[in-house]
DNA sequence: ATCAAAAACTTGTTATAACAAGTAGATAAG
DNA sequence: CTTATCTACTTGTTATAACAAGTTTTTGAT
């Protein structure tokens, strides 16, 4: 034989005709699958190739399970982050679906910041020291995603109250920061334990990161954070001009 | 008692201890870890709850496994795309590490685009073709990424050759298509089978995917497509003036 | 009819066991 | 010395079993 297929294991075989299914319409979207008793008679296989195909399903993000309650194929809909418009970051829902963005202060304190930000925000080395926010994203209601964000120390003073409860960069805008650039990196990272609590995941969910430096004239760095949100639920516009 | 504490599953805490003697030096990156056989012996506990234990730490992108030889801790160097410079789509190494990135054509051929493409792209309703190329980007001549890229028939049809061998934009601008926007977004997806075949990936894996379309003067669309590339391995950059 | 307890579901965790399949080093044949 | 084979590793797959822990339904007492 030539070509040795090497042949695909059972939990594959079955996730790959589940999805199918899926796709076909047998199983629809907030719809529950069969319970594992039902579908070990219905493949006839043991306990422990169902459950592998059904995580197959959750890491390609298919479904989602509930511990006594079952599997649920999951409804998409994400929120799309403009990342050129006039502004910044201002929200826009796609699709059919409409989704309600809110957002949620959990703290914001004088810290010692980290070196990295010392250098980017070009703090004094007599005083490293910058404000410190930490924001909770919200998607009707639920934690989509979390936000850190440092401000320079004699903003932060002046703004606390709005800031926290308002986006950062229009209340920048609002007070005359005037924001000349903001240098952003986009990336992709797997929940670790920690977020995977806060945003209720599965630990390893894939998870976007858009890590900014906000400055205004003169290259003078206001801001720098990164916003971390659910990569099924979010993702990010960008017009470009040439 | 108030706090009713669920206690953590065991390979939750293991994984967790692992995973802290990744960052505190004991496994470095690129070192295998101990096997399955000296991890029960050292944890006391059963082969699926080490194996579980190993799939969270895969799951968070920590650790790689290899049938046969062993479980290595991930090393990290990421390819960072530069959205924002004068043309587009400039590499840049990122970090330390000196990644090649290279590009191979899989397939360029005439096809019959999706309803979405044709409005994309405003093609007539009597001849709804376009080229369709397949590309594969390589670093260090591993997969990293694909890329999906529906161009215009009669641009397709001049610049086959140099487009086979070439990234996209600066092909387009080299023969006086001047690119005057690009509209693009950017998500993150999970591999399905097929791309985690071909980016040898394990299921599930994160991807990110830049769906872009790209303008001439008069908001005339000349190229659409994705770029779906690995999110372990690539992240953009985006820089924004205002 | 109301409410609480119990039972019957659901998925989650963990152990033991056996074999498959890929890799690398030792061993034996040429 | 070279090459092929065997052996001892590694991770991957699958089965059976028992219990834990959430959720829903049923039951039964009030």
């Amino acid at each position: 034989m030539a070509r040795s297929q090497k042949q695909a294991p059972l939990h594959l075989g079955i996730s790959e005709q589940i999805q199918q299914q899926i796709i076909n319409g047998r199983y629809l979207p907030g719809n529950k699958l069969p319970s594992e008793r039902e579908l070990i008679k219905e493949w006839q296989v043991s306990r422990i190739t169902i459950r592998r195909a059904i995580a197959n399903l959750v890491q390609q993000g298919l479904v989602t399970t509930h511990q006594g309650k079952g599997v649920f194929v999951t409804e998409k809909c994400k929120v799309t982050y403009t990342l050129s418009n006039p502004l910044t970051f201002l929200e826009d829902n796609l699709a059919d679906k409409k989704i309600e963005l809110s957002m949620q202060n959990i703290s914001f304190e004088l810290v010692t910041a980290p070196t990295e930000v010392q250098t980017i925000l070009q703090l004094s080395a007599q005083n490293p020291t910058a404000y410190l926010q930490k924001k909770l994203l919200l998607t009707d209601k639920v934690p989509g995603g979390v936000d850190l964000t440092y401000i320079l120390p004699e903003i932060g003073q002046k703004l606390a109250t709005e800031l926290k409860q308002n986006m950062t960069f229009p209340v920048l805008e609002r007070h005359n920061w005037h924001i000349d650039r903001v240098a952003a990196i986009i990336e992709c990272t797997n929940a670790n334990l920690e977020l995977s609590e806060y945003l209720d995941i599965p630990l390893g969910h894939p998870l976007l990161v858009y890590r900014h430096t906000a400055y205004t004239t003169n290259n003078r760095p206001l801001v720098h954070g990164e916003t971390i949100s659910r990569g099924d639920r979010f993702c990010y516009s960008v017009d470009q001009l040439h």
